[in-house]
RNA sequence: GGCGCUGUGGCCGAGUGGCUAGGCAGAGGUCUGCAAAACCUUUUACAGCGGUUCGAAUCCGCUCAGCGCCUCCA
């Protein structure tokens, strides 16, 4: 099940042409750095992904980058967000779009995201999206005026419905439109740029049938998931805020060009909020990736790891906002050390042949408990259910470690099947994986060594000493009945 | 003003009609050289008012509070 924006309701999630799915995803603005607020649309549609590839479909998973035609002013009318800033800082605007494409890669990457299976660039797709403002024009949907090229809303609206996603109607919007001087090249207010001509400053610029200029924002992503996914694909996402106009639009010009519906399920992500309030570039309230990992931003006490700050995410569902707090951090961070300590017990974990005999009550609940991963996912990707499950799970794993619970008591099978459950939920559904830096297994072992020499010959100071540079290393010992083991510390 | 969303225990955050979410914090216990970790038990809930129902955090209405989109933003 899955979460339509368009319908407003769950629908049960099935593929135009199983097993493939198609999934297009608004990639970023690279005109400044991501934002915590845009990796959170990200995390949440790479589980996604994620758990598609998990249930087995052949996923094609394309995310853009916007690297023209994002205007810095409403009204289609300011100047071009990259070309702005190359202005700016006298580089050529590809210099602008890579330094920051990479800057988010790399982001993505301590995030331990999947890369999509296709990144286009709207720069590269200029010539179809010429051509499919040209479609537009063929169509009647479209009027040229001085080297611009604007959709004709209203037109559109007679047989079609524009704002059917964000459940508008034109009419309210005409009332409410914006009275701005500069439109008068605009047949109506709501009407958007297809194609903008290229002010005599303007960097950067393309030939056209209509002069020289460049796209207008909406286009690309109508061209690019048409030409990469078909006429019609699965599932579209992005950040909440984009449903108006942006997605909107695409609606509207890929009926408009091709006659038919683009995507059969919209799914939205909610915002990242700073005490209630939207975590946005333009407020200032934003967090880069690395001030947060560096504890920079004056709203933070310390440092958060990015695995910790994937966690936080994960904790609430994608569609719901999520706050952003030291408090609530600290407690992702010993949630997510928790459950790390516990994939590194269930990795060395066999299955023995003791003495437990077999209990039925315990199995049942396992049983459910395993099946409860699955269906939370299937829950329109509910990751904060999933982990509730996940840590359900843990206790029983800790237990076998312990020797609080015997194997006989779970049997051979459904012991195999919990750690499976949990190792795939884990790392390959959730994408969590251990942080740790150069050398630090072997640091480790190597105190540890010396902690059970110590710990023998009942030498307490030695081992207390030892136990103090463990902590240092974020290590805590784990002395049990029968063996003796280290886990991170949690505090 | 239009459209929409949210309000859960000390904190975060799931949950759409009856069945323990979970994490963090607090309390007690088991274990331990002492601890820690782990496990077990346990305290504090569903903004307010009214309605539907055998039964509501969950559905409906109203009130209050907060937020989002309508302009660039994930």
């Amino acid at each position: 099940m899955v979460y339509n924006s368009l319908s407003g309701k769950k629908e049960v999630f099935e593929p135009l042409n199983p097993p493939f799915v198609g999934m297009y995803v608004c990639g970023p603005t690279v005109y400044s750095d991501v934002h915590l607020g845009n990796v959170r649309t990200f995390v949440s549609f790479d589980v996604i992904y994620r758990y598609l590839l998990h249930l087995g479909y052949k996923v094609r998973y394309v995310r853009n980058i916007t690297d023209v035609g994002h205007l810095e002013n409403d009204a289609d009318e300011g100047e071009d967000k990259i070309g702005k800033k190359a202005r700016l800082e006298n580089l050529e605007p590809m210099e602008i779009a890579q330094r920051y494409a990479n800057g988010f890669h790399e982001v993505l990457q301590q995030f331990n995201l999947l890369p999509p299976s296709i990144e286009p660039a709207a720069t590269g797709h200029i010539v179809e999206q010429i051509a499919m403002a040209q479609k537009l024009l063929d169509n009647g949907l479209a009027y040229e005026v001085n080297g611009s090229v604007y959709f004709d809303v209203t037109k559109y609206n007679q047989n079609h419905h524009y704002g059917k996603l964000s459940k508008r109607n034109i009419e309210e919007m005409m009332e409410s439109g914006r009275e701005l001087a500069a439109q008068d090249e605009k047949r109506n207010p709501i009407d958007f740029a297809l194609w903008k001509k290229a002010s005599p400053v303007h960097i950067m610029r393309w030939p056209s049938p209509w002069g020289e200029g460049f796209p207008g924002w909406h286009l690309e992503c109508s061209v690019m998931g048409q030409k990469y996914l078909g006429e019609t694909f699965d599932i579209h996402g992005g950040g909440m805020d984009l449903k108006f106009p942006h997605h909107e639009c695409e609606i509207a010009q890929s009926v408009g060009a091709y006659g038919k519906d683009p995507v059969r399920y919209w799914l939205h992500t909610n915002m990242l909020t700073v005490n209630g309030q939207k975590m946005s570039k333009s407020l200032g309230n934003s967090f880069l990736p690395h001030e947060l990992f560096a504890g920079s931003h004056p709203l933070l006490d310390e440092a958060y790891s990015p695995m910790t700050v994937k966690f936080f995410m994960l904790q609430s569902h994608y569609s719901s906002t999520l706050d952003f707090s030291n408090e609530a951090l600290k407690a992702a961070r010993k949630g997510y050390k928790r459950m790390i300590n516990g994939l590194r017990v269930i990795r060395k974990m066999t299955w023995q042949d003791d003495d437990g005999q077999p209990n039925e009550a315990l199995q049942n609940q396992v049983e459910k408990q395993i099946a409860a991963c699955t269906s939370a996912m299937n829950d329109d990707f509910n990751t904060a259910l999933t982990i509730g499950q996940l840590f359900n799970l843990l206790k029983k794993i800790n237990s076998l470690h312990s020797g609080q619970l015997k194997f006989g008591e779970l049997g051979e099978d459904l012991f195999n099947r919990l750690k499976q459950t949990y190792m795939t939920f884990v790392e390959d559904i959730l994408g969590l994986i251990e942080e740790k830096p150069a050398g630090f297994d072997e640091l480790v072992e190597a105190l540890m060594t010396l902690y059970r020499e110590a710990k023998h010959a009942k030498d307490w100071p030695r081992v207390d000493e030892i136990r103090a540079a463990l902590k240092e290393n974020g290590v805590v010992v784990k002395d049990m009945k029968d063996k003796i083991d280290w886990a991170y510390d949690e505090s």
